[in-house]
DNA sequence: GTTATAATTGAACAAACGTTCAACGCACAA
DNA sequence: TTGTGCGTTGAACGTTTGTTCAATTATAAC
């Protein structure tokens, strides 16, 4: 019936998503989508609607990796306190070879985001409720097997190590800031993880 | 001489600064400075420079109201736990009234700023690290007075501490993100000050 | 009042922005 | 082989961007 595309939608949503990542989404313009994807402003709108829509689904690919590394760490072996500690050595390992030091795609764009688009927060931010409803989940099962502490409940504890994460990638931002990483999520985990 | 000039320069730059605050740098044109100043461009760029001109006093004007509100809190009455709640309990009744949901401008400076204009992030992370500064005097002080906890050092708690109010900050533009500030900051100071 | 100096004005600039579209090309169904 | 439908092309659009500057106005010093 007709012409068939040429492209890897996924392909040029990973270009799109680097810069957007990189750069963030007023600091990105639709020439350097051109020129990243190859592919002219006709293909992009017809594929993405607009740079907007270029951005939700370069969220959407972000997060469909977020939730990969959570189920990743989080998941499988291990008792709760080790999946969680796992969780935050993969967060640091990716945080240290972070060349560009981008940080995350979604708090960034919870705080670029303005206030007139909310449709961009509300993404992130489910996104990140997700992982921080799988938190919830693995701290409960741990105040079980007793391997995380008790004091307070699993959902303040997951609210807790949530905006621990948030912290973390705004003090990567400052002067030395990423130095301290590794001292800070053991201070956290302090918090939450039973001694002994 | 000379002609003087008919404006005061903290008035503009307060003006400024509110929209840089709840826009962002990049967000917020020249034009919509031009109006909410009721400056002309050439007076403008006569007085400032340029747009990064305009937003690095702004970010000056910033720090120093934030230091002011520093001194305010940790500074004064009370023991050293008394004082560091004070502080949170002041960010949080400003997080509340915060209608616009802005946060913090050198929080949003810090992610917003690009990589290749360092100055911004040195200017902001700076102004943080000496809120930072004073946690950590403060912390010193009230392991002495035995109303802090002990088992970690003062420089990591303060880093804790900014951990948190960066996290907080962030964890308030997720969706019903605010309604969790009160309990989190309690999560967060129950690590720190000692208990009793 | 005159003059020197600086502040103010606002039109205009080039560049960059997001977006559109008529023309063209390719692949599939018939 | 041909026709149809959709993907592709890239020049061009109208805005908006940050910035400049010659002309004008106001003030302080004399």
């Amino acid at each position: 019936m007709a012409r068939t595309a040429a492209f890897e939608r996924d392909q040029v949503l990973t270009e799109a998503m680097k810069l957007f990542w990189s750069r963030g989404y007023n600091r990105t313009s639709m020439r350097d989508l051109t020129q990243a994807t190859r592919l002219n402003p006709g293909s992009l709108y017809a594929a993405f609607r607009n740079k907007q829509g270029m951005f939700l689904e370069s969220v959407d690919l972000y997060t469909r990796a977020l939730r990969r590394e959570t189920e990743a760490t989080l998941g499988g072996e291990g008792n709760a306190a080790a999946r969680i500690r796992r969780f935050f050595d993969n967060l640091l390992d990716g945080s240290a070879h972070d060349a560009e030091n981008k940080g995350c795609l979604l708090i960034n764009t919870l705080i670029e985001a303005p206030a007139d688009e909310p449709e961009l927060r509300r993404r992130a931010g489910e996104a990140l409720k997700y992982v921080e409803g799988r938190f919830a989940e693995v701290l409960d099962e741990g105040q079980g097997d007793g391997s995380i502490r008790t004091v307070t409940s699993p959902e303040r504890q997951a609210r807790l190590l949530m905006t621990g994460i948030f912290g973390l990638r705004v003090y990567a931002r400052m002067p030395e800031g990423r130095e301290h990483a590794v001292e800070i999520v053991d201070t956290l985990l302090q918090g939450v993880i039973q001694a002994g």
